[in-house]
DNA sequence: CAAAGTCAGTTGGAATTCCAACAAGTAGGA
DNA sequence: TCCTACTTGTTGGAATTCCAACTGACTTTG
């Protein structure tokens, strides 16, 4: 566990508490690291929901087993990041897990069970609460990023959705200029429009003198009506 | 505060809690009820995030400022709900809270420290862990609602986000006969489509012997491959 | 440098959605 | 019952999106 004391330190879960406090934590969260082969399943849908799980090495898939049996693809994790805290942290999911947890190589990931990470332990060690409280913050930035999708996501058309995505980065951004962080089928699947679509509507938004691009880096001009 | 313990009591937040365990929670969580006039800001755009708030009585709005100066209704709260709890949660918002909440009735409020709530008291008392694993199933249960959500918005057309939100919902009843607790033009605003357009979609999945409908009461019949 | 790959933009016809207006059905109250 | 209000379904033309295929610019790699 040792060599993995970095990972843990930099992963949102445990962020913000010294290594000395960690070596004392997680044996207090009777998290112990297990070893999975490529291809085995750490998490099965369907099973009980009850614990979270951190990846310490390697790579893992979260995937949805659709009903047609077709598999869809949810999120690749990197090591230090959290999967299954949602299902962990949501009060009785009727039919357990809804997503399989698989590993695509040979990995580590440590295990938590939810009940322990809440309750403060009977050592009384002090670092639970900002485990809490980065727990928290994990579910609540997901959230966030949910709504701000949802924003773009419920305008109607591209070039509406396009220039709420756009307003909404300038003003992250403090200005009319700004990089974003996606390229163009990437942005298309964000917003869950065509790529060639969306290609035209900025062409058409160019040509009308609303925006400049270069690549992944847009210049703002003027904000049309329809950006709210 | 007496009155309210059996809103306390139901609200998702102290839900689980005795009254009698409630009596003595609440002054270990610093937590005065607050009166608000028709029409004043509980909590205002802009301001540091630090608390949220559980409404008592009366009836609260929580409201977005747009760049126009257009104001978007995000939510209208009754006793018992929580507001800006997602953002008392979320690490650092740089701009402070991004919405404003306003009563617009007069009402009463308890304004709850998230530290308070997260750090487990210094008396000790047991129904904090409670109250933590009430506050992680709040984020988590929104976070679900989300996905769930986004799930049917990321279709592209009228036609497969309807598929979707139908055949959720018969997995839901566990069963091809259900109620929808929307009418149609609250389906189309959850799903972000034309209300006539969904209609007339609808029309043509009954003439092709996809659904039965009865207002609020589907039936389904088979299920195109469009569901997935 | 050439070949292959990737990414952004363009095009054109089919399909869908948008929008406004209207028609038909239902519920509640006078 | 009549009136009114509300909900749902329908229609038609304009606008937009979808989809597949192609072009051209730039990158990577052998």
């Amino acid at each position: 566990m040792k060599k993995y004391l970095e990972i843990l330190r930099r992963s949102p879960l445990f962020r913000g508490i010294a290594p000395e406090e960690l070596e004392q934590l997680i044996p207090c969260l009777g998290g112990g690291a297990r070893r999975y082969g490529a291809g085995a399943a750490i998490l099965l849908a369907g099973t009980p929901v009850g614990q979270m799980g951190l990846v310490l090495s390697g790579r893992v898939q979260v995937v949805r087993e659709e009903f047609s049996g077709h598999r869809a693809l949810l999120a690749e994790l990197e090591p230090g990041e959290l999967f299954a805290e949602t299902f962990a942290c949501a009060p009785a999911l009727p039919g357990g897990l809804p997503v399989t947890v698989l590993a695509t190589q040979d990995c580590e990931v440590l295990l938590l069970d939810l009940q322990r990470v809440v309750r403060s332990c009977p050592n009384g060690c002090p670092f639970h609460s900002r485990l809490v409280s980065n727990l928290l913050g994990v579910l609540a930035g997901k959230n966030l990023a949910l709504n701000r999708r949802m924003v773009h996501l419920s305008r109607r058309s591209t070039r509406e959705k396009l220039l709420s995505y756009l307003s909404e980065q300038a003003a992250m951004a403090g200005g009319m200029e700004f990089t974003i962080p996606f390229g163009r089928q990437e942005l298309a699947d964000y917003l869950c429009v065509e790529r060639s679509a969306m290609s035209a509507v900025l062409s058409r938004l160019r040509a009308e003198g609303v925006l400049e691009t270069h690549r992944n880096h847009f210049k703002l001009l003027r904000l049309p009506e329809e950006a709210l």
